[in-house]
DNA sequence: CGAACCTTTGAAGTGACTCAATGCGTGTGG
DNA sequence: CCACACGCATTGAGTCACTTCAAAGGTTCG
């Protein structure tokens, strides 16, 4: 459970009794393959949080045109689910997006945390104002930017929580997503983000191998999307010590 | 401090020593103006929360650019600032859009919040998974459907959102904004929200007099939006009785 | 080797933007 | 009490970013 903690211990070091509580809370651990959908707006109920260990998913809908808007990505280290969890209907669809290894989480659990250790409590609330930011941010992007903008934007994400969780090496800004789910992130159909990629890629911002994308000159796609690291920002004085164990 | 209990209770029935604890944790109210900014995102750090008793609020983020764009809405009774908390710098600016009266909250106190009352901590977590939810909402409508489906959808959220504490009335759906910020609030420019307004207003959604803006035909502009109430859709069994006060 | 999926390119159409100007209501000061 | 300023709403004309429709080129995998 390196992984789960790890994120977390970014952000603010568990304590070992608190580790080992917060362990116990994590039902089981799933492995699954690109494509399976782990919760659907229309048919489930929303009664589980995910973490994910390894791998990549995200969250969509769909509108009754067809089409479809992808609203997050997720990460290893991410807490996938917290839009979901007060409501009777799931608000969005989860979908597997690359070999996953997730802990689930029933959300029956929850209680027991946030009862036990209210600092998980204070981490839980912490990783939700950084969805929300997230999702601030893409809204801000695709309301008042232009697509080049846009895409800059998506790939500095990507690139930056990449980074986050140590998935670095040479294959460090791989972008998993196709073309059309580029699209659906930002706003944009899939032809006109294969357009925008060539004139990124013809200006030097990115290079492109086989559908990967390298974010090659980081500064000016940064100063093109007007990137924030909402991750460097963080600032968590606020419960670090206070919160006891009772 | 009805206001505050009031959506509260709605949401879960507050014990009374809870009731009591709570409202110590709110040091101030005051009283603001339209044009007020409480919390800037380039200038002041993210230390307090705020609680709308009565008034009209919302969140903006200003691009180098000069665009702006409008994130949130806020009414009485909704928690304020949620996602500045654990930020150093706050990640959008806040301004007072209608004379309001607004119960101060230091973000210290939330510390003591979520060690005294577990139930707290999952109410404030319910608040900001709904906020995500409604942001959720307007990123898919924003990126994946025309200005009149948009515009809809924003009528929709206000009418609804107004609703929900009881601000009705002959005036039930006064919309407060300017068509230049409704213009920031779905991606669109003053004079496309004006044409926009003139199309739903022929076509018997709406009715406009003085700059008010009365949803008329709700049925067909739910429809027209894809529009779901997330309040009608509040689960919140998973806290209800197994969180102790300890 | 073909099927499925993704990427790439072209050409025509359109929703929304930009620029520009007028109208309208309210408050303020001469 | 009128003149003016200011903020907001409205309307028109031209332009552009992006969409839609259509089709061809690559890759991967059974």
């Amino acid at each position: 459970m390196e992984t789960l903690l790890a994120k977390y211990g970014k952000i603010t070091p568990l304590r070992a009794e608190e580790e080992e509580s917060f362990k116990g809370l994590a039902s089981t651990i799933r492995e699954y393959e690109p494509g399976k959908t782990l919760v659907c707006s229309e048919l489930d109920g929303p009664d589980q949080l995910f973490i994910i260990d390894e791998g990549e998913l995200f969250a969509s809908m769909e509108l009754p045109s067809g089409a479809r808007a992808i609203t997050r990505l997720y990460f290893a280290g991410d807490i996938v689910g917290t839009a979901n969890i007060p409501f009777e209907h799931a608000t969005h669809t989860i979908t597997v997006n690359a070999p996953s290894r997730i802990y689930v989480f029933p959300r029956s659990k929850l209680v027991d945390a946030f009862t036990q250790m209210p600092r998980i409590a204070a981490i839980f609330y912490t990783f939700a104002a950084m969805e929300n930011a997230i999702l601030n941010d893409r809204l801000v992007s695709v309301g008042r930017t232009r697509g080049r903008e846009r895409l800059a934007l998506l790939i500095m994400e990507i690139v930056s929580r990449h980074g986050l969780m140590g998935i670095e090496g040479k294959d460090q800004f791989r972008i998993g997503l196709t073309q059309s789910q580029i699209g659906d992130a930002i706003g944009l159909t899939e032809i006109q983000v294969n357009r925008l990629m060539r004139e990124l890629s013809e200006d030097g911002l990115i290079e492109r191998e086989n559908g990967r994308i390298v974010a090659i000159d980081r500064d000016r796609l940064c100063e093109l999307a007007q990137f924030r690291n909402r991750y460097d920002d963080l600032d968590l004085e606020w419960f670090k010590d206070d919160l006891g164990t009772q």
